[in-house]
DNA sequence: TGTACATCAGTGAACGCGCGTTCACTGATGTAC
DNA sequence: TGTACATCAGTGAACGCGCGTTCACTGATGTAC
């Protein structure tokens, strides 16, 4: 990975980057043993730097750990948007294509996807990082939004609901089957094929018949 | 809880009943701190026991954690039994009632659940913990195939695909909304009134029209 | 352009702590006769 | 029913280890004049 470490330059008594070496280091360890197998120590040994020096940019493990949560969200949010594509080239394919950056997501990072997901980061204390979760959600929000467009006003669902289960639909295919670490239970089908079929059978319960 | 602890006579040189000790003090630390935040050694004192002790009952911390895992399984097994009840009084509200069960074991067991889903516990290398995880997911199906045996059988979907499906919603609704910990995200309505209706729709878009 | 100085981002040594694990041991229990 | 003995399930002391955290420090960088 070209973010980590100093890609080459010999670093002299400033790292220069810090920072950002240790969330590379922290996401290195996640996807290896899990949020639970991140030490501070080790991030810094990682990141080439004393054990104090971490303690400069984060208060501590926890606040990494956040702000690699956060992180996560960020780039899910950027993923997602590209799925969606502004409902591009049709809403059901764009949301198809949602779908499949969803799963795309928890394969490719498994790290942010345990940070975001599974690492014990209270929510609750943390504004920033529920307001980053927000917009991870909104995005799939707004495209249940476009489905909906569609329909005659009078047969329009509440589109909370309908993204929530597009949302619970996609989470659980892609914690159960699609992410990238050891947890993933194998499937007798790719976790897209999956995913598709799902969401076209929801669709058509929902009376989206047409596509 | 009753089962923790000795409930009150005083033991002498023999525990006499330490490894329910331990798993029961390995269940109370993961409720408190996650899969993460509990050790051999607290699980031990919490036991009122020499830190040597645990190691005439587990190889290590990983094997207790797999046997709290395998547990999980077997009364997680138990729990969608009960809910799914041979199908009674109807299959349609037979399966509504198992998704509430699997709602309410991450709600009341978030440490068996967590130990389940989220540990580290590798699946492959512990064949009665992944057949006990098959036979969780076997309860699902068969209540798929009691639904689709509803159905004339040229229109019935395949069994596994439509428990893989229900599978999913109910443990991404169970993992985002419904567990018992730290992890769970506010949601306006029941965790159980979203699943219910989202299986509603799936069937419906399966052509399990008349329930 | 040069110099003085404040600030920043590291060092490295040190600390106390709890964990995992081992060891020789011992008290309690079960069983053969 | 009693006794001898094997086995089992604990003890407690000890070890090495790595972690988190603190501290006074120092080299590098930026800026005012």
């Amino acid at each position: 990975m070209a973010w980590t470490k100093d890609s080459g330059k010999r670093r002299g008594y400033h790292h220069g980057n810090l920072r950002e070496a240790l969330i590379a280091a922290a996401l290195d360890l996640i996807a290896d043993k899990g949020p639970a197998g991140f030490t501070f120590a080790e991030a810094a040994r990682a990141a080439g730097v004393s054990p104090a020096a971490p303690y400069r940019h984060f208060r501590d493990r926890d606040a990494l750990m956040a702000d690699v949560a956060l992180r996560g969200f960020e780039h899910f949010t950027e993923a997602l948007e590209q799925g969606w594509d502004n409902g591009k080239p049709h809403p059901y394919r764009a949301l198809e294509n949602l779908g499949r950056a969803y799963l795309a997501f928890a394969r490719n990072e498994p790290a942010y996807y345990a940070a975001m997901f599974e690492a014990q980061v209270p929510r609750d204390s943390n504004q920033e990082l529920s307001r980053a979760s927000d917009r991870s959600f909104s995005i799939l929000r707004q495209a249940c939004e476009a489905l909906c467009a569609l329909m005659p006003a009078e047969k329009r669902p509440p589109t909370l609901m309908m993204s929530l289960h597009i949302w619970a639909m996609s989470h659980g295919i892609a914690s159960l089957f699609a992410r990238g670490d050891s947890a993933r239970r194998k499937l007798p089908m790719t976790p897209e094929d999956l995913l598709e079929a799902g969401l076209l059978l929801y669709l058509r319960g929902l009376g989206l018949e047409g596509l």
